[in-house]
RNA sequence: GUGGGUGUAGCUCAACUGGUUAGAGCAUCGGACUGUGGCUCCGAGGGUUGAGGGUUCAAGUCCCUUCACUCACCCCA
C-alpha cells in the first residue's frame, strides 16, 4: 500500500452530505440565536497559553495535560484553544471599554456598569485526549456567553436557548441537570467543611482524590466516579446547604423561573464541572443515547473569571455544546437535501467545446439573474456521447445539452430532458459565440428548463425538510 | 496516560483445526453499442493480508514488538 498520509489522530474529514448537514444545523442555531439576541463573534483559534492556564485553572485536567501548546518563532508560548469561554472574555476585555475603576484592597472596583454583551460562537477546539465515540482531538463547539450582568434571568435565558436549539431538532430524552456551587465568599467555608468530612477517610480515597483533589479543589471529589470514593461521597455535605445568602437567593430565583417556565430539570448536588471558573449556577444537558460521552452541553455562571483574567469584577454566564455530539444525536433525523437541478453539457469535439464553454459561462450568469437555481456540469475527459450521457445519469442530471459535429452543421443544439427521455432541437442563429448569440440561446434553454422545473417544484413541496423531519419523528419511536 | 476489541482489494466481508497461485459482492475502467444514459452480458485492473521480527518443511492463521482504528476508564463538548 505504500506510505500514505493519514490525518492526525482524533481529527475528522467532512464530506457532502455531512458538510451540508453541518451548514444546515449551524444555520438553524444562528436563527435561534438571533431571536435571543446572541450575536455571533469569532475569536482566534490560538491564544497565549497563560490565558487558559489561568482561566480554566492550573490544576484542571484540561490545563494540566490536554492542551496543544507550542512555542512560536518569537518564543511565545501559544495554545490551541481547548474551550471558547476564556477567549471570549479576553476579547471582551480587550475591545470593550470599561467605565472608570478604582483600586481597593488590590482589586479593581468598577465605578459604573460594565459593558453588557450577549454573544454566540461556533468553532473548533482542541484537546489532547484519547479519542472515542463523541470525543475527538479537534472537535467543534457552539455556545453563548452573556457578559456584564448577574441577573438570574440570564442564567435562565442561556439554559432556555440551549433547550430551544435542541428542540428545533426534535430531540427528546434529554435531561437537564442543575446545581449551584457557590461563590468566592461562601465556597471557602464549604471547602473546609468538605475537607473535614473527607479527612478521616483520606487514606481510603482513590489516588487522584487523595493526592490532588483534596488539597487543590475538594469539590471535585464529589464528581469522582471511583468505587473507592463512592461510599464517602454519599454521606458528604453538599454545596447548596452551604450557600451564602446571595447565592441562595440567586439559586432560588433560577429554580423559580425554571418551574414557572415548566422546564423539566433535576438537581444534582454532585455536579461541579471540570473547569475552575464556575460560580453559582452550573448545568449540564445529557443524553442517554450518546454512549460514555453523554454530555451534549455544559455551562454555568463564571462571575470571577473576568477578574481572574486581569479585568474588574464582571459577572457572566454561558454554555458550550458539542457539535459532533449534537450531530450524532440528530443526523439520522435530518432530511435529505435538495440539490440544485443539474444540467449536463455534452460537447463533442473541439469545435463544440469552443462554443460550449462560453455558453456554459453565460448560462450560469443568466440563470443567476433569473434566480433559477441550476448546477451546470460537463465532462473534462473527452468521453464519447454514450459515456457522457452515462455519466450524466450517474450524477442524476435532469437535463443534457448536446452539441456535436452534426448539430454545428445544422446550426442547432439538442436539449434533452433526462427524466422523460424526450429531447428537442433548439435552432441556433449562428455558431458564433458572440454575447448576443449566447444570451439568446441561454434564454431559450432556461425557458424550457423553467417549465420542467415548475412541474418538479409542485412535486417537491411534499419534501419540505422541516415537514419531513417532523413526520419522521412522529412516525418513528 | 490505562485496559478490552479489531486490522485481508477503494468499500463490505470470505479463506475449516497452520497446507499449493489469498477469493466474492459492490465500486472503478474497458468492450458488446465508431452519436443517445440508469438495464443486461463479457472482460480487465487493483493485495508486500497495517508494519517489523520470530516459531515452522510451510504463517492471513501461532508468538513477540510496534502502529492505526474502535470502545471503555479518566475527563469533558
Amino acid at each position: 500500500m505504500g506510505e500514505q498520509f493519514i490525518g492526525p489522530r482524533g481529527t475528522n474529514d467532512l464530506f457532502p452530505p455531512e458538510t451540508q448537514k453541518w451548514v444546515f444545523v449551524e444555520e438553524i442555531i444562528r436563527r435561534k440565536a438571533e431571536s435571543f439576541g446572541f450575536q455571533e463573534i469569532r475569536t482566534p483559534i490560538f491564544e497565549h497559553t497563560e490565558l487558559f492556564s489561568r482561566g480554566i485553572g492550573e490544576g484542571t485536567d484540561i490545563a494540566a495535560k490536554e492542551m496543544y501548546t507550542f512555542i512560536d518563532k518569537g518564543g511565545r508560548s501559544i495554545t490551541l484553544r481547548p474551550e471558547l469561554t476564556a477567549p471570549a472574555v479576553r476579547a471582551y476585555l480587550q475591545n470593550f471599554p470599561m467605565p472608570g475603576t478604582r483600586i481597593q484592597d488590590g482589586r479593581k472596583i468598577l465605578q459604573g456598569s460594565p459593558p453588557f454583551v450577549k454573544w454566540c460562537y461556533f468553532g473548533p477546539a482542541f484537546r489532547y485526549e484519547r479519542p472515542q465515540s463523541g470525543r475527538y482531538r479537534q472537535f467543534h463547539q457552539f455556545g453563548v456567553e452573556a457578559i456584564g450582568s448577574k441577573h438570574p434571568d440570564l442564567d435562565i435565558e442561556v439554559i432556555q436557548f440551549a433547550l430551544q436549539v435542541f428542540k428545533s431538532f426534535f430531540l427528546e430524552n434529554l435531561e437537564v441537570k442543575l446545581n449551584s456551587i457557590g461563590c468566592s465568599s461562601c465556597r471557602p467555608s464549604y471547602r473546609e467543611v468538605l475537607r473535614k468530612h473527607f479527612y478521616d477517610h483520606l487514606e481510603q480515597l482513590c489516588e487522584d482524590c487523595k493526592t490532588h483533589r483534596y488539597e487543590k479543589n475538594p469539590l471535585r471529589i464529589l464528581d469522582c466516579k471511583s468505587q473507592k470514593c463512592a461510599p464517602f461521597i454519599l454521606g458528604s455535605p453538599i454545596p447548596i446547604d452551604y450557600l451564602c445568602e446571595e447565592c441562595k437567593t440567586h439559586f432560588n430565583a433560577v429554580q423559580h423561573r425554571l418551574k414557572e417556565l415548566q422546564v423539566p430539570y433535576s438537581l444534582d448536588p454532585r455536579l461541579v464541572r471540570g473547569l475552575d471558573y464556575y460560580t453559582k449556577t452550573v448545568f449540564e444537558v445529557i443524553s442517554g443515547s450518546l454512549g460514555a460521552q453523554n454530555s451534549v452541553c455544559g455551562g454555568g455562571r463564571y462571575d470571577d473569571l473576568i477578574e481572574t483574567l486581569g479585568g474588574p469584577s464582571v459577572p457572566a454566564v454561558g454554555f458550550a455544546a458539542g457539535m459532533e455530539r449534537l450531530m450524532l444525536l440528530i443526523q439520522d433525523n435530518l432530511p435529505g437535501f435538495k440539490k440544485a437541478p443539474l444540467l449536463y453539457a455534452v460537447p463533442l469535439g473541439e469545435k463544440a467545446e469552443d462554443f460550449m464553454v462560453p455558453l456554459i459561462f453565460r448560462l450560469r450568469e443568466e440563470a443567476e439573474m433569473k434566480k433559477i437555481r441550476l448546477h451546470i456540469e460537463r465532462d473534462y475527459q473527452g468521453k464519447n456521447l454514450s459515456a457522457q450521457l452515462k455519466e450524466a445519469s450517474r450524477l442524476r442530471a435532469d437535463f443534457a445539452v448536446i452539441l456535436g459535429e452534426n448539430e454545428l452543421n445544422e446550426k442547432k443544439l439538442i436539449l434533452k430532458n433526462l427524466n422523460t427521455r424526450k429531447q428537442e432541437d433548439l435552432p441556433l442563429n449562428s455558431i458564433e459565440n458572440s454575447q448576443e448569440n449566447l444570451k439568446n440561446i441561454s434564454n431559450q434553454i432556461l425557458e424550457k428548463i423553467t417549465v420542467f422545473l415548475e412541474e418538479i417544484k409542485t412535486f417537491e413541496k411534499k419534501f419540505d425538510p422541516v415537514l419531513e423531519l417532523k413526520e419522521k419523528i412522529n412516525h418513528g419511536k
